[in-house]
DNA sequence: TTGTAGGCGTTATCAC
DNA sequence: GTGATAACGCCTACAA
C-alpha cells in the first residue's frame, strides 16, 4: 500500500502539499496538483483512513446502535439512515446490542473509540442519567424512539402512548369490548407506553384493564403465536387482539388461523408499527403506522447539519402514530 | 480523553507498561498491574481504538458487505455473522452496496481503509476476477452466496441451481403442468441460477421453458404483486406459480387473493429462502431452505480460524437446498 | 520485569 | 504556494 510519503516523492514535493490536494484545501497551483495527482494514479494510493482519522481526530463514520440486525423495523430504519448519509458520503457503523445495558454500554465506548463523528441510538436499556451524561461528551449523540426532556433537542421520536390509545379505541369503536393485548416486552419502554395507551382507551369506554387479558411476548412473531395460544387455554372470551407490534400480530393471526378461527370475522387483529409486510398478510394488516425510516433519516438530517454543517432540517422531533385501516379489523 | 501517557505517568511506569497491561502481554508484575489498572480506573481511561489499529493495523473489525440493510434474508445473514463475531470480542462494520458495481468498489475500499481484519462479502455486480484479485490483497476475503473456483475455500454458497430444480421438480411431481416463474432481478446470479435449475426440471419433465411463463421480479413483495398481475393480465392457463424467493411468493400470494383465488386450491405458490416470516403466510409457505444464518456463522468462523487463530471450523463450504414442505403447494 | 525510542500514515501549524 | 515538523495515541522491537 503507497502511502503519502511515496506519492511526494514520486511528485517531488512534500508531504504537505500531497496531503493539500487530498482534502484539496488551501491553494495549490494547477500544476503541482497535476504532478500529484499523477503520482497517486500511478502508485495506486489509496488513503489510509485510520491515519487521517487519528490525525484529525475525525472519521466520517457514524455509528448506529440497534436492538437487533434482523427484523423488519431495524432494518427499515438502517436503510433510512444510510440512504441519507451515503448521498453525503459518510458512513455508518452499525451494531446491535440485543438490548443488553452492558452490551449497550460496550457499544457506545466502541462507536466512540472508533472515532465516529456521532452516534444515533436505538437504545432500551441504559438509563436517562446515562444518556444526558453521554450527550455532554465530545461525540454527538441522537436518540430514536425515546424522549428525554433534558436533551430534547436530541431525540427523535414517536408518540407510542398515542398509538396505543388510538389502536384500542378504535378497536372499542368498532363495538368490541372482549379485547385481549399481547404487549412487548416490560424491558421495552415503548412497550410500556403503548399498553399504558390501551389502558386509557379502555378506560375512557369504562372498562377496567385486567391482567387476566394482557399477555407480555417478545415483540417477534413466536411470542404473538404463544400469547394467543395462552389465551385460548384460558378459554377467554375475545372478540379482537391488539398487539404490541405487527410480528406478534403476525404470529397471534397464525394462531388464529390454526383454530378454525376467522380473521377478522372471528377475531378482530390489530397490530404497530405498519411494517412492510404487514400490507401482503392475510387479511391485511390494520395497525398503526410507525414511521421509522422517515425518522431515521430525519436523525441522519440532523447529524448532516449540526456536525457537518450540511443542509438543514426542519422536521419536528416528535411525529404522530397514524391509524392505517386494512383488513384484519371488523365490526362486530 | 485519557491517554495512555497519562495513565503511565500517574502509575509512575513507562508507557510500554501500560500498554502491555492493557493487551495482557508479556509478563507483568501483579503489582505494577494493579498500580496501573488503579491509574487507568481513576483517570476514566478508555483505549483509543484508532490509534491502536494504526499502530497495529489490526482493528479486531470485520469488514461485512450486504445488498441492503432491510429485507429478512440479509437481516438474518447479519445477525448470524454479529452474534458469532460477539461471542468472540470482535466487532463489525457493515455497508450496504445496493447491488452497484461502484458501491461495492467503494464500499471493499472503505472497509480496507478501515484495516478491517477480514471482510465478508455478499456481492453481486463485482466480476470474479475483481474478486479474484483482492484474495491476493493483504485483507483476508470471504464470500457468501458465490462459488469462484480459483479461490473456493473462501466461498461459502448454497446450490442455487439445485434449489431451483427441486422447487420445480416438486410442482410436476405435484402433478402440475401449467406453472408460471417469477424470478429475481436478472441481474443477480443466484436468480439466474435458480431458474436454470427451474428449466431443468421443466425440460425433465418434458416442458419446453416458455418466456411467455417467466416474469423477472425485484426480490421484493412488489415484485411478486407485479408479477402476478402481469400473468393475470395475460390471462395465461396456470395451476402454480414458482418465485424465485419468498417475498416475491408473498406478493404473489396477495395478488392470487385479492383476484378471489385460492391458495393452494385454484393456485399454488413455491417460495425460495425460507426466511422467517414464511412460516407465519396464509397458507403457510413452502420453500426451499436457505440456511443463510448457518453461512454467516460459518463465515465467522472461518474468519475466527484464519484470522484470529481461535477455534476451527470444519463445515463444508457448499449447503444443500432442501425443501420444505408447508401449505401453499397442493396436488392437482 | 521494565523502559527507551522509533514508527504507523495523516493532518495541521508554522515558517519561508 | 510550498515545505519542515510536530502532533494524534498506541504498539513493539530492542535494551537494560
Amino acid at each position: 500500500m503507497a502511502t503519502i510519503y511515496e506519492v511526494s516523492k514520486l511528485a517531488g514535493v512534500s508531504l504537505a502539499t500531497v496531503s493539500r490536494v487530498l482534502n484539496n484545501s488551501a491553494s495549490v497551483s494547477e500544476k503541482t496538483r497535476t504532478k500529484v495527482n499523477q503520482a497517486m494514479k500511478q502508485l495506486d494510493y489509496k488513503p489510509n483512513a485510520i491515519a487521517k482519522s487519528l490525525a484529525s481526530s475525525r472519521s466520517d463514520c457514524i455509528g448506529i446502535l440497534v436492538g437487533e440486525f434482523h427484523g423488519p423495523f431495524y432494518g427499515t430504519m438502517m436503510g433510512g439512515i444510510e440512504k441519507e448519509f451515503r448521498a453525503a458520503n459518510k458512513h455508518i457503523v452499525v451494531t446491535a446490542s440485543h438490548c443488553d445495558l452492558e452490551k449497550e454500554k460496550e457499544d457506545i465506548e466502541f462507536l466512540i473509540s472508533r472515532n465516529c463523528d456521532a452516534l444515533i441510538l436505538h437504545v432500551e436499556a441504559v438509563s436517562d442519567e446515562y444518556l444526558i451524561n453521554l450527550a455532554q461528551g465530545k461525540t454527538p449523540i441522537y436518540v430514536i424512539n425515546r424522549y428525554i426532556p433534558q436533551i430534547a433537542d436530541r431525540c427523535i421520536c414517536l408518540n407510542n402512548e398515542l398509538g396505543g390509545y388510538i389502536a384500542t379505541k378504535t378497536v372499542l369503536e368498532h363495538g368490541h369490548r372482549d379485547i385481549l393485548y399481547i404487549a412487548g416486552p416490560k424491558v421495552k419502554a415503548d412497550a410500556r407506553e403503548r399498553l399504558a395507551g390501551h389502558y386509557r382507551a379502555l378506560r375512557e369506554f369504562g372498562i377496567a384493564p385486567d391482567v387476566e387479558r394482557e399477555y407480555f411476548g417478545d415483540y417477534m412473531q413466536t411470542g404473538g403465536y404463544a400469547g394467543m395460544q395462552h389465551f385460548f387455554d384460558k378459554d377467554l372470551p375475545v372478540s379482537a387482539v391488539v398487539c404490541g407490534n405487527d410480528e406478534m400480530a403476525n404470529g397471534a393471526m397464525s394462531a388464529i388461523r390454526e383454530h378454525q378461527l376467522d380473521i377478522p370475522n372471528d377475531i378482530s387483529v390489530v397490530g404497530f408499527d405498519d411494517v412492510l409486510f404487514s400490507s401482503y398478510t392475510h387479511p391485511k394488516l390494520t395497525t398503526i403506522e410507525y414511521p421509522i425510516a422517515q425518522m431515521g433519516k430525519m436523525a441522519a438530517q440532523l447529524v448532516l447539519q449540526d456536525v457537518y454543517k450540511q443542509g438543514e432540517c426542519t422536521t419536528p422531533h416528535m411525529f404522530e402514530p397514524k391509524l392505517v385501516s386494512r383488513d384484519s379489523l371488523s365490526s362486530v
